[in-house]
DNA sequence: AAAAACCCCAGTGGAGAACGGGAGTATACT
DNA sequence: AGTATACTCCCGTTCTCCACTGGGGTTTTT
């Protein structure tokens, strides 16, 4: 139930770059750490999986960086934590060998109680946090 | 946002516990964790946590073994999950020196979405999956 | 060609999950 | 009564995963 370092970290970087979306031009992975407070070679890696997860672009070379891929009014908090928190595993072979009854309710229940939190998470975009920022 | 092996361990021990709190007689970890599947020395330590925070007494000695501290109906899923993630922190000295604007809007959507899982979870009970499950 | 950025892989340290040994305590048996 | 037995209880140890660090290599601009 804890937002991990890894999600905080990786929605802040983002708000960073929601907030510098408009001039069009990539932001280095040093600059959004610095001014997030993140140490920068694990913000690296944390960029990597948004890149593979299509919520962010990337330009090599000099003058390179990261970008959003879409506008900022398109991300959701829930889509950042999707795509780094590991896309949820679903029930294995393990679990349906072993589904107690009550190992069956208990996960129904954690369901529920996600999908509420889940929600809320996908009714605020990057555009809404910057919003309620100012 | 996983429901950690930890708590589900719990609540199903707890599930188990329920399901016999009728004959008012306690019950052995490693009759439970023989039926739960749980790992009995690590349950062991979960059941201590659990005792430590009122949900359930233990009996010492010979005959001895754990029961619910109260009614199934009065023990909801998210005294459980608050018992044994421990409390949530407070918002540290850390963190108001640190207060970005930025982490501030992040922490406040995410209690947002924890609020709502956790009234979800707040208004199941024990006795309430155990009647879901029959 | 040199610099500035991303990119990939491999390692370290600490916290939680799981294990083991033995001490403390209550019941049961003789 | 006294000893054996069946439990909880407490301490430390191992193992695994995550936050984090480091050393290269690759691509683009100047």
């Amino acid at each position: 139930m804890e937002l991990s370092c890894k999600s905080e970290y990786a929605i802040l970087a983002l708000l960073e770059m929601a907030t510098h979306y408009e001039n069009g031009e990539p932001m280095q992975i040093r600059q959004i750490a610095m001014q997030q407070k993140i140490p920068d070679r694990y913000l690296e890696q944390l960029l990597a999986s948004l890149r593979r997860g299509g919520i962010v672009k990337s330009q090599r070379g000099s003058k390179g960086g990261y970008f959003l891929a879409r506008e900022p009014r398109k991300i959701s908090i829930f889509d950042i934590l999707e795509c780094l928190e590991g896309l949820d595993v679903q029930t294995s072979d393990q679990d349906s060998h072993r589904t107690s009854l009550d190992h069956t309710v208990v996960t129904e229940i954690w369901q529920e109680a996600r999908q509420a939190a889940n929600s809320v998470l996908q009714n605020y975009s990057l555009q809404d946090l910057c919003e309620k920022r100012d």
